[in-house]
DNA sequence: CTTCCGGAGTTCCTTGAAGAGACTCCGAGA
DNA sequence: TCTCGGAGTCTCTTCAAGGAACTCCGGAAG
C-alpha cells in the first residue's frame, strides 16, 4: 500500500524500504536468489498475483537489484541478482536468522545454510567493520551523520 | 495490504515479514529503539496516520516484539522494545548499511554508528557465527532443515 | 501456410488497507 | 465545573492486492 514516499525520507532504513519494502518483494529476491528466476515459476512457487509480480519485478529492476537476461531467441526472460542486489541477501539471511530463532516451532528451521569457509552449517552474526567484535542494537551510540537533514529525529 | 498470510509459510523470511513485513513497521521500530516510545510522538515524527500506528503497535505488541509500560497514573503508555524486539534491530542496522551503501547520494549517510567497543564510527559486517568469516550470499550452500515441508521451494 | 502451444505479460473487476481528519474518552489541574 | 492533552476510535475516500480472463508472439506440428 504504502503511498507514503519512503525514498524521501532522510533515513537509511526507509529508503532501503523503498526499494524492498512492499509486499512480496523480499520473497521474490530470495526465490531468485536460490534459482527460481523465471515469471511462471516464480508465479507457482509464490503463489502471487500476476499483476503483482509484473509490477515488483519493474520496480526492482528499475532499482537494479534485479537484471533481466534473455535465455531464448524468443522474448524469454530470467532474473538475476546484481551486485546491488547480492547485497541485499545479507537482509534475507538476517531474516533466517531471527525467524529460525523466533518462529521456528517446534518442527526447526525449513532451512539451514552451509558457511563454505568452515564446512558448518551456521548462520549469521553481525560485527562491527572496523574491529571485528559485535555489534547489536546496544552497542552502537547514534551520531548526526553528514546526509542529516535539519528536521528532527532523522535515522 | 497482503492479505496472504505469509506467516504460515515453510520459510523464515515470510514469518519474519509477517511481524515486521508491513509498511510503517520497521520504521517504528527504529523510532521505539533510539527513543520515541510515545504515541503522539511516533505520529508527528514518523507522519503516519492514526488508525495504522494503532494497528502497528498492537500488531507489534502481540508479536512480542513490543511492550506496552505505563508511564503515568493516567492511562499512558510507552512503547519499549522486548528481547525478541531488540533482536530485531539486528535487521535494522543491516537495512542502514546497505541504505547507507546505495542510496546515501551526495550527502553521506544521515546517521553514523559509533562502536562502543572500539569506539570508531562504523557499520555492521555479517561473520559466520561458528568460523567467524565472512558469510554472505555466495558464501553459502542451502540444505532442507528439520522443518522443510513436503512441498517444493522452501527456504 | 495454418494451427496450436507455452511463456510472459496486460486488463478488468472486487475487496480491503492506507491516508486524512473529526470525534471520543478520561484523569488531572485550575 | 471547565478545560487540557495524550491516546486512541470512527468515517470516508482513494488506491493497491487478489484473482481470473485475455493478449501477444515466436517456434513447432501438421
Amino acid at each position: 500500500m504504502q503511498r507514503t514516499n519512503f525514498g524521501e525520507m532522510s533515513c537509511s532504513i526507509a529508503r532501503t524500504l523503498d526499494v524492498i519494502g512492499e509486499p512480496w518483494s523480499p520473497l521474490i529476491l530470495r526465490d531468485v536468489w536460490v534459482g527460481v528466476t523465471r515469471f511462471d515459476q516464480l508465479l507457482a512457487d509464490l503463489g502471487i498475483s500476476r499483476k503483482v509480480l509484473t509490477e515488483r519485478l519493474n520496480h526492482l529492476v528499475d532499482q537494479g537489484v534485479l537484471e533481466r537476461r534473455p535465455y531464448d531467441r524468443r522474448p524469454r526472460y530470467e532474473y538475476h541478482l546484481t551486485p546491488k542486489g547480492i547485497e541485499l541477501v545479507d537482509l534475507l539471511m538476517v531474516m533466517v536468522a531471527w525467524g529460525d530463532k523466533w518462529r521456528a516451532g517446534e518442527a526447526g528451521p525449513p532451512v539451514l545454510y552451509r558457511h563454505h569457509a568452515c564446512g558448518e552449517v551456521s548462520s549469521v552474526d553481525l560485527r562491527c567493520s572496523r574491529c571485528g567484535e559485535p555489534m547489536h542494537a546496544n552497542d552502537v551510540d547514534l551520531l548526526p551523520g553528514p546526509g542529516a537533514s535539519v528536521e528532527p529525529r532523522p535515522v
